[in-house]
DNA sequence: GACGTAGG
DNA sequence: GCGGCGTT
DNA sequence: AACGCCGCATCCTACGTC
């Protein structure tokens, strides 16, 4: 077992103590030694041979014996027995809105619930209210939420590409009134992480309770789970989660800081102020002796106040950010105003909407200096690839296009298949007629890791090729990401010097945060194309570059920043 | 007012 | 359950 | 050195129910 598998058994363990209703402070000892496990630098087996468990800290003398029998058995004995006790579909209950571990432990124990129909039935057949504790709200409640919980297509957390537009929605909405002046939208979506699990919006109003009135009843609202005098929290068209919190304007920037999150950042942030004797909250710092409040009408403040550099919201997830705020040493992120290029644009030669000439022309109103129109290559049938010969007339049409429009470059390229045995789709001597060779694997998607890994090294090796195109291939909802060796792959690209895609479709963002941050610690060239298939998804970049700011990335770590004849000069086209 | 749940 | 503290 | 005692709580807040 390694560190993070016995990390993971140690939270397991705490849950289900939790479940069980445990002293408190056993759960925390437990969750305490995990994190401080999972955080360990050194591989726990090492610590163990050295004899240095007890070193860690949260581990004591129970604990410390617990790993050495996990590490030799896999498991341990007081881990095993007490699974024996709870339901094994206990998850899924505690998952339902509005039950926690308390509730679920109560409802086995005195109904036998012990999965999900088990609890819709129990609600059904009011059996529920009669609980001393519970009520026929609690149990209308349930009954709602075990029903939303087991409705087709419930997946628990939406592709922000779908999330980030209905927050856009429900903002305009709100702005229609006149109650609400601002709306700013906040948490993980604001952070730009690539799923989210609710949409989380804050307002400015002089009249809270008013305004938290007219979201309950806004349109598309589907059931109103909160509504309080400074929040509100209702179900929206599409099963998704909506919170609003209102608070004065003078402790807007608080507030926008703390429901922008995350969690883990916002803990830390709070430590910070403890350690200057304040307590921090949404509401602003307060002081700890003298119980003054100071609210902070700007998130700017608030930082600067606590003696940090501001913090990008794309950065908040504790993953080095604060320690980097404290030493001025937040980097410049890139910007979309940044990007002079798109390198991976479709037309309607393959399975785009749009003819080359208007994706150019739409580019060039961008204030883009160069495309690189990317079709896709024969093997691709249903995407209508070109065919060699259609391929050369798709490089005259360019030319033919060159010679007629001004104000942008528009490069002759290919989205060229790697095929199952890692060669490309076209010949060395097609694709040296190209100014940008973009290659990407879309057949044959379920390999094994080696062979995939294989065949994607085999194709960063051709001299030709520039891009790696979407490089693990994941697409929400759809496809998983391929098995592959992402070091190798990395270690291959760095060696030949290839570029790696930041895909912005919204469906892909493919590569992820974590693996731009490990292209980007490596050195390896960056690309964040949109893969557009028609005028309206140029517009898809700003996903592309919210995920490469979560990666920390600055604009000289990507090439599409760089000037049309920079560019050109870095690929060697003429 | 206590408790449980949920939110970042 | 951990760990710092005072006590023996 | 061994033992028992006791505070701890990754932070701070809102809402609904009983």
């Amino acid at each position: 077992m390694d560190n993070s598998e016995v990390a993971k058994r140690l939270f397991e363990m705490a849950e289900m103590l939790e479940f069980k209703g445990e002293n408190v402070f056993k759960i925390k000892a437990y969750q305490k030694a995990a994190r401080n496990i999972e955080e360990l630098e050194e591989d726990i087996n090492i610590l163990r041979q050295r004899d240095e468990l007890g070193t860690i800290s949260g581990v004591g003398e129970a604990i410390e014996a617990k790993i050495k029998e996990m590490l030799d058995t896999g498991t341990f004995k007081a881990f095993e027995e007490i699974r024996h006790t709870i339901p094994q579909d206990i998850e899924e209950i505690i998952a339902v809105q509005g039950i926690g571990p308390k509730t679920a432990h109560l409802l086995y124990s005195k109904l036998g619930v012990k999965d999900l129909q088990g609890l819709l039935k129990a609600a059904e057949e009011h059996r529920i209210r009669r609980i001393p504790g519970m009520g026929v709200k609690t149990e209308e409640h349930i009954l709602i939420a075990a029903k939303r919980q087991l409705a087709e297509g419930n997946i628990g957390r939406f592709p922000l590409g779908v999330a980030l537009p209905i927050a856009e929605e429900i903002s305009k909405k709100l702005l229609d009134g006149i109650l609400i002046r601002e709306v700013r939208i906040a948490g993980s979506i604001r952070r730009w992480k690539d799923t989210v699990g609710d949409i989380d919006l804050i307002a400015r109003s002089d009249e809270p309770e008013k305004a938290i009135e007219v979201f309950t009843v806004m349109d598309n609202m589907q059931e109103v789970l909160e509504k309080g005098n400074t929040k509100g929290s209702i179900i929206y068209k599409g099963n998704i989660q909506v919170d609003l919190r209102i608070v004065k304007d003078d402790a807007f920037g608080s507030l926008l800081q703390h429901f922008t999150g995350s969690k883990e950042h916002n803990v830390k942030l709070r430590q910070i102020a403890l350690s200057k004797g304040f307590h921090l909250s949404e509401y602003g710092l307060k002081n700890a002796t003298t119980a003054e409040q100071i609210p902070f009408s700007t998130e700017h403040e608030q930082y600067e106040r606590l003696g940090l550099q501001f913090i990008p919201p794309e950065l908040r997830e504790d993953w080095g950010e604060i320690e980097a705020a404290m030493e001025k040493k937040i980097p410049r992120l890139i910007e979309v105003s940044d990007i002079k290029g798109d390198l991976h644009v479709h037309s309607n030669w393959s399975d785009g909407h749009n003819s080359i000439e208007e994706m150019a022309l739409a580019a060039k109103a961008l204030g883009y200096q160069y495309i690189n129109i990317s079709d896709h290559s024969a093997s691709s049938k249903i995407a209508n690839g070109l065919s060699e010969k259609r391929l050369l007339d798709h490089i005259k049409e360019i030319e033919r296009l060159n010679e007629c429009i001004e104000g942008i470059r528009i490069l002759s390229g290919t989205e060229c298949d790697i095929l199952p045995d890692g060669t490309l789709d076209y010949s060395d001597e097609l694709l040296e007629q190209l100014d940008i060779v973009v290659v990407a694997v879309h057949g044959s998607v379920e390999q094994d890791s080696k062979t995939m890994t294989q065949r994607i090294v085999s194709a960063l090796e051709n001299e030709h090729v520039h891009i790696l195109a979407h490089p693990t291939g994941r697409k929400f909802g759809k496809r998983l990401p391929f098995a592959m060796n992402m070091e190798k792959i990395m270690d291959t690209a760095l060696e030949y010097g290839k570029v790696l895609e930041i895909n912005s479709s919204p469906q892909r963002l493919d590569l992820n945060d974590k693996f731009a941050m490990m292209a980007r610690e490596r050195g390896i060239k960056l690309a964040i194309n949109t893969d557009t298939h028609s005028l309206e998804q140029f517009g898809n970049i700003r996903y592309g570059i919210g995920t490469a700011r979560r990666a920390w990335i600055a604009s000289n770590d990507v090439i599409n920043t760089l000037h049309l004849k920079d560019i050109c000069k870095l690929l060697g086209i003429s």
